[in-house]
Parts: structure tokens; sequence; C-alpha cells
DNA sequence: GCGGAGGTGTCGATTAGTTGCCTCCTTTGC
DNA sequence: GCAAAGGAGGCAACTAATCGACACCTCCGC
């Protein structure tokens, strides 16, 4: 996740989301798995049509990875949809600590809680990979609320989902260790990136140590001792840009649910 | 906010909603003094006919200190609606720990962050002193959005509203040490509930050790040795059931915004 | 091939925060 | 009036987690 300079990759010319078919994924520390399999799209409800006038209002704009989208403390104007790519928003506090609240994918919009602005950012977006998003103003908000019923419900559910994975992670930090918090994000990370390897699952995407801890809400360090003790333990085997579970049960006691 | 069991206090025979003019106030651990001080109140919008009737649509219900509202993992029916009392909504994790998302007063609802039921409750509500709500199940809402625009506009203020909390919670709890999440506590407490004293801001508020504790997610004990370094520090004197703050700027500076 | 940037592993010191236990003070019930 | 119960507050031992620093490794651009 680091911001180095990319090859520019080339924009997809139609937009993925005109299909409204795309496997959207919210990738986020909670232990509601209803939470992180299906976050409710914003398209679902939309005919063909209604999509495209949607697009048509909106003004797109191409972000490359490590570019933010929008920065806490900044004024407030409409939402960003996700076309493609995928938007990880975060806070930073002043003292530097810094927490990941989610990373975002095509068909989810960011720039919440609030919709129409009249407020700043309270937290930030930035490019994770290589994305196009859609600006869609406080001002065409309000005009399409207006013209499409089913908007509008998409709005609603959208926003009621955020406001639960708030809610999930104020709990998840409020009462549970580190320790806990990371069983529970290998968990959720073997579910959704997992592949089965002969017996044991396979993480490999490409989340750092400090990807980790901001997720979790720890210091990089902590998160490679932690990884180092589960290792130790036999629980999995941490690779460069990889981690093998063998042991998930485990995960989940750790946790605390079994 | 023991348990304890108490006189019964006569229920109010009119509804203070039907004025619309009360002071409502939400309680929680946060930075973002808009938050607390103007939280939108469902009934804002209405004409008194309109709230008249909302409150005809509801069951009216008493509850006394310490008796649950709704508990976490239940299945979610609609909204309650605070007409009178303070509610503590809560969420305690499998191990035991436990943490206080707010206190709601008189004007707001809780029962979020989903409106229409099909789910489980996330957390658990209990009434922190005798109140009285009126409760409102999925299947009234839907008819009172359709029938009352406003009070349609009223609950998304409100969830929006809600969003904002638990995402300024999640920030602080994510972020902040305890001891920064008890200096803002406290000043929002010497804010909400605070009267002057030759120089000094007195708290009166019945807040035990342990209630603050929950609020600012940490021990009863840790809260205990917090307010005692405190007091050395000459920050502020804790009496039983009292806190009288000399230094409110020692605490700004601790909570790191000077 | 060299230098830089970013990621990882580790160590030691320190602190923040927890756990468990104990005492004191109120309240309640008889 | 007195015992029992339970909440509130306090002390001490312990551990979880942070902080800062540094060495190493690998990938990448030049």
């Amino acid at each position: 996740m680091q911001t180095a300079p990319l090859h520019a990759k080339p924009v997809p010319a139609a937009s993925p989301l005109l299909a409204g078919s795309n496997p959207a994924q919210a990738l986020l520390l909670t232990e509601n798995a209803a939470l992180t399999n299906g976050p409710p799209l914003l398209f679902q409800r939309l005919t063909a049509k209604e999509r495209e006038e949607v697009l048509r209002e909106g003004q797109k704009r191409v972000v490359y990875r490590g570019k933010m989208l929008f920065s806490q403390g900044t004024p407030h104007d409409g939402i960003f949809l996700i076309e493609s790519g995928r938007i990880r928003v975060f806070y930073i506090a002043p003292s530097g600590r810094e927490i990941t609240l989610a990373y975002w994918s095509a068909g989810n919009f960011v720039g919440g809680p609030e919709l129409f602005g009249q407020g700043q950012h309270v937290w930030s977006g930035v490019a994770a990979t290589n994305s196009v998003v859609v600006h869609l103003t406080g001002k065409t908000l309000r005009r399409l609320i207006a013209q499409i019923p089913g908007f509008a419900i998409g709005l609603i559910e959208g926003l009621t989902f955020k406001g639960k994975c708030y809610s999930a992670l104020a709990q998840m930090l409020g009462t549970r260790s580190v320790t806990e918090r990371l069983a529970h994000l290998l968990i959720h990370l073997a579910d959704t990136y997992g592949v089965k390897e002969e017996g044991a699952i396979a993480i490999g995407s490409a989340f750092t140590h400090a990807d980790l801890a901001h997720m979790v809400g720890a210091t990089r360090q902590w998160v490679t001792i932690s990884l180092k003790r589960l290792q130790e333990q036999g629980v999995l085997k941490a690779e460069k840009a990889k981690i093998v579970v063998y042991d998930l049960d485990a995960l989940h006691v750790m946790r605390g649910d079994r």
C-alpha cells in the first residue's frame, strides 16, 4: 500500500457499474460477517436507464494509487461512488496515530457519514489501488433522490450499513485486545481473499504489517511480534506478502467465539 | 447508576414531546462539540398535529431505572422514542468488557443503527433513570414515513447523526489513550452538567467510576488511578459523586487541542 | 552496479492499562 | 440496632502494548 510511483494503468472505457453485477466487498474489522459479505450496492435497485442517468450527473475522476480523494477537515460536498479500484478510508489523530475504517470496493460509496455536505469530512480517503470514482455533489444528490426513488432507498441503505460498520468498529476497539482484533482480521482476510492450499488457507493480499496495524488500531511492531508469536504456535506462517493460515480454528478460539 | 430498587416515581401524564421544546442532549465521548450540543430532535420538524399522530401510533412504555429496554442479539423491530428520562446504550463483549456508546435524553430515539428491523440489536439499551419511551415498530415506521414527510427527514437526520456518533467514538477509541479520552469526557461533562463555583467548575452528576470507565472504554480501577493522578496535579478534586475541575485548560492540553 | 525507499525483524526501555484482592462506606432488611 | 450485601475506592503485581532505534533485505530506478 505504499505510495510509490506506479505505471499508470489505462482506465477502462466502459463503466462496470452499468452492468450492476460486481461482487462488491468491504474490507473492515468486524465480527459480523453479514457486514462484510454483502454491503448494499447503491445501484442494485436501479434500472439500466437510471444507472446511466446517475452516472451522467456525476463527474468521473481517476485517482491513482496513493492519491487522496478527500481529507478530514476539508469541506464536504456529496459522495464518491466507486466505479473501480479500492479506496481506503482512515483517520489520523493529532498525535499521528492512524486508524483505518475500511477498504471499499466498486459499487460502494465513500465520503459519509454526511450526505449533502454542510460540514467537514471527518475521515480521509485515499486510493489503495488505481481507481475510478464518480463524484456526486450534494446538489446533484438532492435532485437524484427526488427523481429516482430507488436511489433514495439505496442511499439510506448505504448510510445504515455504514452506521453498522462504524458501530462494529467502535465495539471492537472498545472491548477487544489487539490480539483478538488481529485474529478477527485474519479470519476475515482468510474469508475474503483466502485460497485453499492443501489443508491450509493462503492469504495472498499485499497488505503490509503497517496496513494491518492501522486496521486493528495498533503499532506496526506489535503486529510483527503478534504474527511471529502465532507462527511459533503453528497457527500460521507469514511469508512476504503472503500469510498461510494452518489453524483457522485456533484463530476463532483466540477471537473468543469458540 | 446502580440498578438498586427505586421508589417508583409517578409517570407524567402529558407527553413533554408534544411541546417540542426540550433541551435535548446526548452524552457521549467525542471531540466534536456539534455532535453533543445539538442532536437533531425527531419531532422538531413536525406540527403539533403530526406529533400527536406519531405518539398515537406508538406504544408507550415505562422503563424503571436499571431495566433493559432492548438487548444485543435479540430481534430488532423498530425504534424507541424517548419521551422522558435517560437511556444508556452500551455493548458487552463475550469477555465481559463493556463500552457505553451514549446516554440519550428526551427527544432522541434509540434502537438503531437499523430502522425497520430484519436484524438483531447490536447494542443494548438500559434505563439510566426512570424513563418513558414510545415504541414505534418497523411496520408503523414505514407507514409514518409515507404519511409524514417531515418524519422521514427527521429519521434520516437522526440516522446520520448516529452515524457521526459511532464514527467519532471509533476514532476516539482507535487513536486516543485512555487518559486523553478521560480528559475529553471530563471537559464534556463540565460543559454539560458543570456549575461554576468560584473559579472552578463543579460536576455534580452521579456518575460512578465504573460509569466513566465504560464511557471511555477502560477499567474502573484505571479511572480511579487517573482521577487521583489529576487530583495530585491540582487539575481537579474528586469528591464522592462530585468532581470539581480547577484547571479546565490543563484538560484541554491533555486532550491534545491546545 | 549503486543508492534510495519501503518493508520487515528485533531489542531494550518504558508506560499504559489490567487483574485480583482488600477495605470502607451505604444501604437495606429484619 | 445490627448483620448482610453490595457498591465504591484503593493498592500491588503483572502483562500488554508502545516507543524509538537500528540492522537487514529486496525491489526499483538510474
